[in-house]
DNA sequence: TTGATTAATTAACATCATGTCAGTATGGTC
DNA sequence: GACCATACTGACATGATGTTAATTAATCAA
């Protein structure tokens, strides 16, 4: 594969860029008939041949791709985490009102995962027939639970929050998301988004900021940028 | 099947009980390899061969009693079910300090979900392959759902928890609860019950009773039976 | 005990999805 | 237009599933 590399001594294009495009055309189509099929069907209706037959390409040159249906899962859930992060940073990065913050990464994680409802529902369907699915699905509820502790530990740093361990309650609330969405919004016809936006929001601003915030969704609290290692007095 | 009744008014033995037990006897064996299987095995590697080689009786003879691997996960989950709810009774139904009860029913559910948490995740996982589990599954958390909600209620009606709709968080809690199990308890080497039960602990008591009860597990409150359609005025 | 009857069991088969491979076609670059 | 790597395909081997027809074993009546 590499043997005639060794002809000259400089090499300008190892990875010959000749035909790539048309590789990733093709594997966008896989995945676009991925998400085509997913929308409509459960992912455990889902063999090669349905799959390829959505495509205009032959049912084995599926796995020149993926080593089965499995990894498709896996590049499929890497594209709904970085959608569902992308909504979520207000909370986690922005200074101002923490309570009207929360509210507002929650409301954008509900009408993400409205939108992809049937996708995240088939991934967890995948999670329980594949270990690796599975691993993927765990490793990136840890990302959201570790980033969440340290959100939480930060607000107490700052006195908003009481002092607890945070991570158990972060786990939990995270938990009690990815639940909510997948059986709310995961098959068709999905379920209305405001209830589960509602539960979801009682619930995180209830067990973080205390009940009083609960109805209004705004407070009086205010986040500014904790000073760190101030000069010793 | 049933020509021969006919001969006389009287049928002593509608359903002949001559070999009753021999069948019954090898329905249960097959359970019983069921149970050991997936202690130690996740429900995507137990195929019929695997399972059957754990029994003294053919492969084949496993259709005789179930139509598939799903149905099989359909009768264990059915026992599972009526085992969580006999530990779940004391909040459910007793009299007595509320938050006293549910720590111990929560207590309960924990104790018994920590041992039986490899069947919870087979059966999550099954569902997940398999509409009808599915169906079986949600249909429990529903029925979980309706009787926490009919406690709530009847709390609130004693004034002892705020009125709010009990459904929606009904809802949420015991999915929580669900998905803390299979999460922490489903694959060996189990995690330790005791956090769970903290973290659990914690979301109901702060979110039914208020935060103040959280740390103690007991309150100064007292749950008497309410008088059902008082003598009017 | 014995034979009749019915249930339980099995060996062998047909089906289906999976994943692989050797050979063919194609598109991009010179 | 010719070459080359890459992408594609038809045909195959494997493994699990669920069924059927034939066999074996257990129960009861006499």
């Amino acid at each position: 594969m590499s043997a005639k590399l060794s002809v000259s001594g400089v090499v300008f294009k190892p990875e010959p860029t000749q035909t790539i495009g048309r590789s990733e055309r093709t594997r966008a189509e896989i995945l676009d008939a991925a998400f085509r099929f997913l929308w409509s069907h459960s992912f455990r209706d889902m063999t090669v041949d349905k799959l390829m037959g959505l495509t205009s390409i032959s049912r084995p040159s599926f796995y020149n791709y993926f080593a089965d249906t499995h990894e498709l899962m896996e590049s499929l859930l890497a594209i709904l985490e970085s959608d569902i992060l992308k909504g979520v940073n207000p909370w986690l990065c922005d200074d101002g009102d923490p309570v009207a913050l929360l509210h507002q990464s929650l409301a954008a994680e509900v009408r993400i995962c409205y939108r992809c409802g049937p996708f995240l529902k088939a991934v967890t369907d995948a999670a329980g027939t594949d270990a690796r699915v599975e691993a993927g699905w765990y490793e990136m509820l840890d990302r959201f639970d570790d980033a969440v502790s340290e959100r939480i530990a930060a607000d107490q740093e700052l006195g908003l929050i009481e002092s607890f361990d945070p991570r158990p309650l972060a786990t939990m609330l995270n938990q009690v998301d990815a639940s909510m969405y997948v059986r709310a919004f995961g098959q068709r016809p999905r379920g209305r988004p405001e209830p589960v936006l509602e539960a979801i929001s009682r619930a995180w601003i209830s067990s973080l900021y205390g009940q009083k915030w609960v109805a209004s969704g705004t407070s009086t609290l205010f986040r500014k940028q904790k000073i760190v290692s101030p000069e010793p007095l």
